[in-house]
RNA sequence: GCGCCUGUAGCUCAGUUGGAUAGAGCAACGGACUUCUAAUCCGUAGGUCAGGGGUUCGAAUCCCUUCAGGCGUACCA
């Protein structure tokens, strides 16, 4: 509909010009919008204000001008209006929306959908949580985010692969292996003494408790770098396919699991580094090995190996975002908790210097979450190896609602997690407002087919041509919208968007429920009535569905 | 100190990338179920868009500044 009037604004505009109304035929792109206000008119632009400056005429003038050479062929334009500033205001027939029902129908679970990715390769990596201990909420909200986005993109002409990295290597898997090997001596009845910077949490007896009953007498007979060795890799394996079933739970699946330790294995972190120092871009300075990650934007220069010969996080950091790089995509994107962002710099710098544009990467920070019960904070410590896990929460709350709840805040403002609050059935928690929708509808051919013994639904011309109330328009609006409201989404990788716009289209359902009848007696409005509401849950599945959210027929 | 994020109704949050009179849910108050699911709807009330300057036809949105909260500022990850 938006692009119906910009054509015509346009032609209008070139019109007026030939004719001498207007002074320039050089116009700024046309611009529509939704006017908040009904009396506004169903649409409207600021195509006068706009070009202002460029004709040299006041906007009013400018309006019309363009109205007065508006074709209005397909005969939609009910009346227009010049108001305010220069706004020209659109009201269109009723008859004008009906054409957005054959879209929806024809298009099905496609509706929506668009090519602005056209075919490129985009990776999502998201959570990349250490396997060092469960997941928290945290990193809940990093996998929905994630997963949602990259289906989104999917959606819109992206070839997507999702993929986690599994820093499978260095200290902290050291660390992990001596936390659960000094467990098992604890156990074995041998005085410890339980550093602090060890994994304080109740898992780690889990695992040692395993350990144990499997091989006490090696454990305790073999030497204590072999143990730990061994505790590390067992502990960290079996934490990862705890993280893969939490994440399996949530409706998160990947394309790839990578392996931090195969950069080492296959040489990719040395390569790099070689390479960057042959480049020039890596110098040694009191022993150590440093980056100039300064020279491309970032404050400092960086250490990848220090002084006693072990590699940082970073080296091995360079090395995946060259490898991605290698691996063919045209863009990436990395989901980090915001407690990353300072990291950002650096690994732009460490791109920019590999030759390749930053603009190709691109970091989505979630923000962190707050877990509350009944409006009191739950202790979230995790040094203390205090706190509630991610599976607790999908546990207690539901996958539904913990995806939605994720999706219904711009990923870019702390969360407020209240456990109470994400299971009540109310509309505190809009995912059961959303699927309530759905569910009436289901509900509605039930009735129709067993009661009114309605089988087929013709959604012809004559029945759609009674679909006139006001709230049977605005519904119709509203689905006209969901397009746009993808692509933005999709071009901004905001999936709230969807989750936002799924709770007004809800709301706007459940107004016309409670105020019109669907299967009325009158057998071609009601056909034309079930054409309409079957639109609305094709809608309402489709928007669900890209959220990772379930669209039931009962509830 | 510096950098990033945030600040919108009592609470939780949107706000179409600069548009007209700033919205929704919850909480409060008053209404609607013999009719397709009341997990719903209708109405009332609620605002110095943190404060102050600026940019322009027009600012919650852009710039500067002050304040408040969070996070980050390692040869940790």
């Amino acid at each position: 509909m938006k692009t119906k009037l910009k054509n015509m604004i346009k032609t209008a505009a070139k019109a007026a010009y030939k004719a001498g109304a207007i002074n320039s035929d050089d116009f700024t792109p046309v611009e529509i919008e939704e006017p908040k206000a009904g009396a506004h008119g169903d649409l409207a632009s600021n195509f006068a204000m706009l070009n202002a400056a460029a004709q040299k005429m006041a906007p009013r003038k400018i309006a019309e001008a363009v109205v007065n050479h508006l074709a209005d062929s397909d005969g939609i334009i009910d009346k227009t209006e010049i108001a305010g500033p220069g706004f020209i205001n659109f009201f269109l027939n009723t008859s004008a929306w009906h054409p957005v029902l054959h879209e929806v129908h024809a298009q099905d679970t496609q509706y929506g959908a668009c090519n602005i990715g056209d075919g490129q390769k985009i990776q999502v990596e998201f959570v990349s949580a250490n396997p060092t201990g469960p997941l928290h909420v945290g990193h809940g909200r990093g996998a929905v985010v994630g997963d949602t986005v990259a289906t989104i993109l999917s959606f819109c002409g992206y070839k997507v692969f999702r993929e986690y990295y599994i820093n499978d290597s260095g200290r902290q898997i050291q660390t992990l292996g001596r936390s659960v090997y000094l467990r098992c001596l604890e156990l074995a009845g041998r005085d410890i003494t339980f550093p602090e910077d060890c994994y304080q949490g109740d898992y780690i007896y889990d695992i040692a408790r395993i350990l144990m009953d499997q091989s006490k007498e090696w454990m305790l007979g073999a030497g204590q770098d072999e143990a730990i060795a061994y505790c590390a890799k067992y502990a960290s394996e079996k934490i990862l396919n705890g993280i893969k079933d939490d994440l399996a739970l949530l409706g998160v699946d990947f394309d790839n699991w990578f392996s931090e330790q195969s950069l080492y294995d296959s040489g990719r972190v040395d390569a790099a580094i070689k390479q960057f120092q042959a480049d020039g871009l890596i110098y040694e300075k009191e022993s150590a090995l440093w980056f100039k990650t300064h020279a491309f934007g970032d404050e400092k220069d960086r250490v990848v190996v220090r002084q006693n010969g072990l590699t940082t996080y970073f080296a091995s950091d360079i090395a995946y975002h060259r490898d991605k790089f290698d691996r063919g995509f045209d863009q990436i994107i990395d989901v980090w908790g915001a407690d990353h962002h300072g990291y950002i710099p650096r690994i732009s710098a460490a791109i920019k210097a590999a030759g390749k544009n930053d603009d190709r990467f691109h970091v989505i920070l979630t923000q962190l979450v707050n877990l509350l019960r009944a409006g009191t904070p739950v202790a979230m410590s995790t040094r203390a190896g205090q706190f509630v896990t991610l599976r607790e929460v999908i546990d207690e709350v539901g996958r539904d609602a913990v995806r939605f709840i994720f999706l219904t805040r711009h990923y870019e403002s702390q969360l407020d997690f209240d456990l109470e609050v994400a299971k009540q059935k109310t509309n505190d928690n809009p995912v059961y407002y959303v699927q309530y929708v759905h569910a009436r509808i289901s509900s509605i051919f039930k009735k129709a087919k067993q009661e009114k013994n309605i089988k087929t639904i013709s959604g012809d011309a004559e029945s759609v041509s009674r679909l006139s109330e006001p709230e049977e328009i605005a519904l119709i609006k509203h689905m006209a919208r969901y397009p746009e409201v993808i692509q933005s989404a999709a071009q901004w990788m905001e999936p709230h968007r969807i989750a936002f716009y799924l709770m007004d289209l809800a709301a706007t359902f459940h107004a016309y429920y409670n105020k019109h009848r669907v299967l009325v007696n009158d057998l071609k409005l009601a056909d034309g009535r079930l054409y309409l509401v079957l639109a609305v849950q094709k809608i309402i599945r489709n928007g669900l569905n890209l959220l990772g959210v379930s669209a039931p027929d009962a509830m």
